[in-house]
DNA sequence: CGTAGGACCTCCCGTCACGGGAGGTTCAAG
DNA sequence: CTTGAACCTCCCGTGACGGGAGGTCCTACG
C-alpha cells in the first residue's frame, strides 16, 4: 500500500511539484487519495499514469493530446502520425527559415541588412487589394516552407545585383542581364507565372511607385528596380 | 501629408488592427498622431516602422528582439547570428524528435506503443537521486538533439529483441549476443561509460526490480532484461 | 513534549503575441 | 439626417506552467 507524496513524486520523476498541482488541476493525473488534512497521496496507478503522461509529453504532444490519447477512446497511432506529420511541416518551416537568415548573414553588410530587409517588405505588400489576395492565396497553396525558399533565392539575387550596383557594373553587362532574366523567373514564381498578372504587376509598380513612395514617405527603393529594368531593355 | 487610419494600414500591411493595437499598447509601433476625437492617424515614418516591425518578425524575432534589434543600439548581425544557433538548435531538436516518432511508428504495434514509452520512461528515472543528477548533468552537456538520438538507437534496439523475443528465437543465439552487446554499448553512453555506475545500475535493477515492480504496481518489465541478462551470459 | 523549519495547501498574478467580445463613440456615404 | 462601418478602451482567454503570498501541517531534534 504504498503512496507517495507530491514532492517525492516530484523528484523520482523528475518533474516539478508545480507542474504536478498542474496536471491536478486539469484533472490529467490526480491523486486519488489524500491524507485527512488534505495532503495529496498518489497511489501506484496515479504514479503509473503520471510515467504514462511524461513519456508522452516528451514527444511533443499536448496535454490535451495526451489526455485523448490516453482516454484509449482514441488510439495512439493515428495520433502519432499527426504529431509525426506537424513536427516534419515544422522542421521544414524552421530550416527554411534558417537558411534564409544564414544567406542574410552571408554576404550583406551591416548596413545593408535592414533596408534590404524592409525592401522586401515593402515590395511584398504594395500591390493593389485584389493582387494581394491572388498572392495569398498562391502562399497558402504553395506552403509556407515553399515561400520561404523563395524569399531566400531572392536575398541572393539582391544580394549580386546590388553588389554589380556597387561595383559600377554596367546594366547591359551580360552577368547583369542573366541576373535580371532570373528576377523575372523568380517574380514568375511569385505571381504563379500568369504573364499577364507579371506585367501588371510591373505596369502596377512602374505607374505607382512615386505615388507609392510620396505615399509611404521614402524612396520605395534604391534604384534596384530601375538597374533590372535597363538590364532586361538589353536582352 | 499622408496619414493612414488604423484599418487602412492593416489591410496594407497584411496584419490586423487588433495586432497594430497589440504594437501600440506595448510601445513598439505607435501612432505618431491622433484625431480631434482619438482616432489613430499613422504618419509615413509609423508606416516605415512597422514594415521594419513587420520583415524582423517575419526572420522569427520576438517582439522584445524586434524593439532591440530597431533600437539601434545593437546592431542587427549578432542579434541575427544569435536567432540563426537557436534556429539551428531548434531545427536539429525537432528533427530528432521527428526521427524517435517516426521509428516508433515503424515497427512497433498499436498495442506495444505506449507500453514501450512507459518502460522506457520508467527505465529512465529508475536511478538513485545522485545518479539521476549525474545523468541529467550529462544529458545536458551532451544536448538534447544527442540525447534523442540514443534515444531513437535504443527504440530500435528494443523493437529488434522484442521481435526475437516473439519468434522465440534463443536468447544465446549470436544475433541476440549481438543486440546484447549493443544494449550495453548504449548503456555505456546513458551512464557515462563508467563500469562502476553501469554495474550499479544493473545492480540496482536486479536487487530492485520486485520492489519497484510492487511499488509502482505492474510488472515493470516483460522479460526483456531477463531476455537480455542471458543473452550476455551466452558471451 | 515543545518547537523549528521544511513540506504542503489554496489562491492569484505573470508569461507571449495576440484573438475576440462588450459597450460605447465617431466617421462617411447615401 | 440616418445608418452602418470603423474606431475607441477595457477586459478575459489561450498553454503549460513559474513564482510568490499567506496560511496549515508534518516530523525530527532537543
Amino acid at each position: 500500500m504504498t503512496r507517495w507524496s507530491i514532492g517525492d513524486l516530484a523528484k523520482a520523476s523528475g518533474l516539478t511539484v508545480r507542474t504536478l498541482y498542474h496536471y491536478d488541476e486539469i484533472g490529467l493525473v490526480s491523486a486519488s487519495e489524500r491524507t485527512a488534512s488534505g495532503h495529496r497521496r498518489y497511489t501506484p496507478d496515479d504514479v503509473r499514469r503520471l510515467y504514462q503522461v511524461r513519456s508522452l509529453r516528451q514527444l511533443g504532444l499536448s496535454l490535451e493530446e495526451v489526455r485523448s490519447a490516453l482516454s484509449r477512446s482514441d488510439s495512439l497511432r493515428p495520433i502519432f502520425e499527426a504529431q509525426l506529420a506537424a513536427l516534419t511541416t515544422q522542421v521544414q518551416q524552421v530550416d527554411a527559415l534558417r537558411s534564409r537568415i544564414a544567406s542574410l548573414l552571408d554576404g550583406h553588410t551591416t548596413e545593408s541588412l535592414l533596408s534590404t530587409l524592409e525592401m522586401m517588405s515593402v515590395y511584398e505588400s504594395y500591390f493593389t487589394a485584389d493582387q494581394l489576395n491572388d498572392l495569398r492565396s498562391r502562399a497558402a497553396s504553395m506552403g509556407p516552407e515553399a515561400v520561404e525558399a523563395l524569399k531566400a533565392s531572392w536575398l541572393e539575387l539582391v544580394k549580386e545585383i546590388r553588389q554589380h550596383m556597387a561595383d559600377g557594373t554596367p546594366p547591359t553587362d551580360p552577368r547583369v542581364v542573366e541576373l535580371s532574366r532570373q528576377w523575372d523567373e523568380l517574380g514568375a514564381k511569385f505571381t504563379g507565372g500568369d504573364p499577364g498578372i507579371q506585367a501588371a504587376a510591373q505596369r502596377s509598380w512602374n505607374e505607382n511607385k512615386p505615388a507609392i513612395s510620396s505615399q509611404i514617405g521614402w524612396p520605395a527603393d534604391d534604384g534596384l528596380v530601375d538597374y533590372i529594368g535597363q538590364a532586361r531593355a538589353a536582352r
